[in-house]
DNA sequence: TAGTGGTCTAGACCACGAC
DNA sequence: TCGTGGTCTAGACCACTAC
């Protein structure tokens, strides 16, 4: 048991945790346990943590304050409750995916999760845009990626990935699925958390349009993004050259 | 006072208020109340709520179940919390502006907010499109104005809006502020509570193309904004017609 | 000093799911 | 039946703001 913090009477807390500046509440404080612990790899994906009694009462809080920490960790995706039954950290399934960062929707229809075909893979040193990017030194080695992303059988994307080989040793070697983020999970233990895209409108270059089956310099929506993992490193740095016919970018201003 | 649900003993709370289906649990219906009286006008923006306790009096629930309706309404961005003042009615200013209705930012620097400049304003009969969108019966009346706004000086985007025109009568005749969102709040009493975007890239017509002063042609980001008042009723169509040579749209996946 | 929201605790009942 | 999370209550102390 790792009684972290006290837990007392009522109301009777002393300055939270006798530190004298950058102090957190009780309730982030669990959260940031408990993110740890994901990070470290003591619950894996789609396993359920204890109930919160159980944490309550290994770390010295009361229910309430890892009731707190737990909706906070919801509400960011990091796990999934589900009453009756437990808390679960959350998985990268297709549905996560869909909901959570595959923003690109059919103008009609359903949403579905798109097929995609390798063009290439391998190592390199990582460019100054890499470095930048991934905050690599110098030097440092890098995976590349480069596939066709396609919806209905029709070619809608290009996609061309940068990864620290550091976190991903072997990963040349591997069949790559097309679910990326299920990978990095199961293979690697690296949980995608959050992600930040920058939009841009753009002429196709010809290299990729030809892929696309477009003529070159066809408008094309570019997508920047850099996912970070559980710990806010960046893992992934990924551009997409999109075509926006039959889908569009949907965005949620909350 | 207006005890719309009871409050007894810890935990005495019979089957949530005898309704047999679609019931909502207390704190959700105390967000559903305070939202109303926002739309009827009791409280304007930037104004004081009543506080947690004495709201809780009023209501006859308990501070927690406040608690948690105010919090829920502070993450949609509805109000704001302040500790040792009290929660206000969130205001359009151009800071919330800029953090939840402006995606797009500068490649470098601080964020802006752009200046504006009215090309027409007027009435017409609503296009099919316009009461598909904005859930107008055929042969409704709308406001349409057509802007470019400028970033340091330089032409951003053209900016095309429909707006129904029972909503906001004598809009035609009033002067269009840079910030249309707060002149809807203060001579309407509207509230653009949230928004649907859907992002496309395009090549620019050609009479945008010249508000713009590039050739026709020029792949542009073209946004489709769809708002909605506090009450979800929507209120606003706006599509937009951007450069994305010196900005980008910024969207963080969380 | 008084009042506000922020945190933490404790304990009750409920709805749901597995058994 | 039991254990889970979901809701609701009650009351304590704290940090911050205004006066």
């Amino acid at each position: 048991m790792t009684k972290s913090v006290v837990g007392t009477g009522p109301g009777s807390r002393p300055p939270p945790e006798g530190d004298g500046l950058g102090m957190k509440p009780l309730y982030r404080q669990v959260r940031d346990t408990l993110i740890r612990r994901m990070v470290d790899g003591v619950w894996a994906p789609g396993e359920p943590l204890p109930s919160e009694m159980q944490l309550a009462a290994e770390l010295g809080v009361s229910q309430g304050t890892v009731r707190k920490a737990l909706d906070e960790m919801a509400a960011e995706n990091l796990v999934v409750r589900r009453q009756g039954r437990g808390t679960f950290v959350a998985r990268h399934d297709e549905d996560r995916i869909l909901f959570q960062f595959f923003k690109l929707v059919p103008n009609e229809g359903p949403r579905h999760f798109p097929d995609s075909r390798v063009l290439s893979i391998g190592k390199a040193k990582a460019s100054a845009a890499e470095c930048g990017a991934l905050s690599l030194a110098r030097g440092s080695r890098v995976v590349r990626i480069r596939r066709v992303r396609l919806l209905a059988g029709l070619p809608l994307l290009v996609e061309s990935l940068s990864l620290p080989d550091a976190l991903f040793p072997g990963l040349t070697d591997m069949e790559i699925p097309n679910n990326l983020y299920g990978l990095y999970s199961a293979r690697y233990g690296i949980t995608v958390a959050r992600a930040r895209e920058k939009l841009r409108a753009v002429a196709a270059p010809e290299e990729d349009a030809a892929e696309l089956g477009v003529p070159p310099g066809t408008p094309a929506l570019l997508i920047d993004r850099l996912g970070f993992s559980l710990d806010q490193v960046p893992v992934e740095w990924r551009v997409s050259l999109c075509l926006t016919h039959q889908v569009h970018y949907l965005s949620d201003l909350t």
